[in-house]
Parts: C-alpha cells; sequence; structure tokens
DNA sequence: CTGCTACTTGAAGTCGACTTCAAGTCAAGC
DNA sequence: GCTTGACTTGAAGTCGACTTCAAGTAGCAG
C-alpha cells in the first residue's frame, strides 16, 4: 500500500484513543453516539479513530472546562473543519467566544473571593453589615429546572445572584 | 409574648425563603434533608426559617460555585456555629480554603486561556505544534466514575490533564 | 489453529442535585 | 365558617454525562 491517507499507523483503536485521550472506551463511544467524534471502522466492524480525534476531544474538554455542555460543545465544533485542522479565521472566533466565557468565570470566582476576603477583614462581626449575613437575597429565580452554578449564558437574563453576594 | 427570641416576623415560611434565596421550596425541603439547613415547625407543622438560615444557603451557593458538592458543603457548614454568626477565626480557616480553590480555578481558567490566546497567535497553521492538535495526550485516567470538570480535589493526584494543553 | 485480549452492541444502572406529582392539611382574609 | 393559596409528605421522575453489564466477535502472537 502506498497511500498517503491515514495508514494503520495512524488509525488508534478505541483502547489507544483511550488512553492518549484519558477519556475511558465508554466515554468515546458516547462521544460518538452524540456526534462529537466520528470512526472509520474496520472490515471487522472495529472503531479506528485518526490523530485529529484527539484534536476533537481536547476541544471538548476544554469547552466542558469554560461551561459548556457536550450538546454546546458539538455546535461549536459542528463550525470548525471536519477533516483539517482549523484556520487561523475559524479559530478565532470560537477561542473569542471562550476567552469572554473564561473571563467571566474569573471575574466571578474574583468577586467571590473579594466578599469572601471582606468578609474576614470585617471579622463577620458586624452581621448587619456583612456580606454573606444578608447575602442570599434578590435572586432572579431562573425558574424551575434551572441550575446556574456554572451553566450560565451571559447573553440570557440579568444576573440570576442566587448566592452572589451583592446587597 | 414578650420574648427575646425569633419572633413570627424573624420566621420566613419556605415560600417566603425561597423567593429571597432564589432556590425552589424544592430545593429547600432537600436541603434540609441533607441537613444543609434547618427549619422550626409551626403547631401545624409548616416549617419556619430564621433569618440566619438566608446564611446558609449563602454559604452552601458560594461552596458550589468553587466546586464542592452538597455533602462538603455541609462538612464546612458543621464547622461554623449553628444559631450564631461565625467567628473571624472560624472564618478565616473556612475562607482559606475556599481562597486556594478559587486561586486553583482562577490559576486554571488562566492557563486555558492561555493556550487559546496562543493557538489563535500561531493560527493554528503549524498543526504539529499547535496545543490544541496534539492537546488531548497524556492523561492520568483518575479511574471509573471519575468527572473532572471541576471537581478536582488539589491534595488528589498529580493532574489529570485530560483537557489540559500540555504536551 | 489456539488462546488471549481488545473490541462490539444495546439496555440498564449510577450519581448529584433537584423537580414533579398526588393527595391531603394549614393559615389567613372576608 | 369558608375559601383560597401556601404548605405537608414520600415516591418517583429528570437531566447530563457517563459506566456497567452480558454475550458475543475481532485481531494478533505464538
Amino acid at each position: 500500500m502506498s497511500a498517503h491517507g491515514p495508514s494503520r499507523h495512524d488509525l488508534l483503536t478505541i483502547g489507544q484513543l483511550a488512553d492518549r485521550s484519558g477519556l475511558a472506551a465508554s466515554a468515546l463511544r458516547y462521544y460518538e453516539k452524540l456526534g462529537l467524534i466520528h470512526a472509520t471502522r474496520t472490515t471487522g466492524n472495529q472503531r479506528r479513530y485518526t490523530r485529529g480525534t484527539l484534536r476533537r476531544i481536547a476541544f471538548v474538554r476544554a469547552a466542558q472546562r469554560v461551561g459548556l455542555s457536550l450538546d454546546e460543545a458539538k455546535v461549536a465544533l459542528d463550525r470548525l473543519p471536519e477533516h483539517r485542522a482549523p484556520s487561523g479565521a475559524e479559530w478565532d472566533g470560537v477561542a473569542q467566544s471562550w476567552q469572554s466565557r473564561i473571563d467571566e468565570q474569573i471575574a466571578e470566582l474574583e468577586r467571590l473571593k473579594a466578599k469572601l476576603t471582606g468578609c474576614i477583614g470585617c471579622g463577620c462581626l458586624s452581621l448587619t453589615r456583612c456580606g454573606l449575613y444578608n447575602a442570599a437575597d434578590r435572586a432572579g429565580a431562573t425558574g424551575p429546572g434551572a441550575r446556574y452554578l456554572l451553566t450560565r449564558d451571559p447573553a440570557t437574563g440579568p444576573e440570576p445572584a442566587g448566592g452572589d453576594f451583592t446587597e
């Protein structure tokens, strides 16, 4: 065989991909079911992955870190070229939206940190003034089923504040 | 009645607490089942919460933000006085451990951000050098059931790196 | 060809954090 | 005293992200 396509050396079994990605094989199958990654099959029906799949997985894991669900990750992933590495411009869009997400999360953590430090500073003795004391107020109740921890959408609504130490 | 204890004005119904905390009443009952908050009962068996409960809830929500589970939050909460606001020293311990968690999370996000910016900078054209391209490698497989997204324990193991853009 | 491990499938189970439901009880305004 | 809306319970359901299981097949070393 003298083809230039992915030779058997470039193709990874699910076990190899699992080892290299740090995900369980079952997780990889699950990702495939969701359409996050794709595999070719051997004549015997076993999955074979190209190396590029590692890139896709890295992308997905990074997306999770910035608070995206796998479905959301898929949307972002689908806008990138399937078989080629993304171009600078293509990256730019995705990366920029992540930047803001990351910045937002960092900012939120900084706020929390500041509140906490302030709380230590004041010794939490002046209860009526301490942030934590009357903290939980004024929540925007994102409705039933809402879980705000890390899934806040920057473009949706005026900030839940359920645990934000405002007021 | 001339007692100085919490008068009926200081006691909140579950609905009021839900409104003020931004949590659903069902969530508050769930928290109570977990021992995160407590309620007294009216003669008719309805829950009444003291204002301090808002503080406990704020604490729990903050704990969730820094990546703690409700069970972990309970552990931290149980080390604080139940009916009084915590003293400076008491806060100090909790707050400090949170500080490091927060700092850690911020650091991780900064790392991700840096990788992302680097990726934009290089235009992702030199595939063999791009962080994302061969990113997913070298994962420490935290074992079955492991989900590392935000639940990493600083004191446990040498960093998963499943989605970390190292190597 | 044998033997072994890695692979295949779909269905079901798990975990955390809640929500929903049904059927009934309480509190309060008129 | 009646009505209305907020409250009570336990059990079951949901959601995302996987894992586990059982029974069978592939790939490869020797």
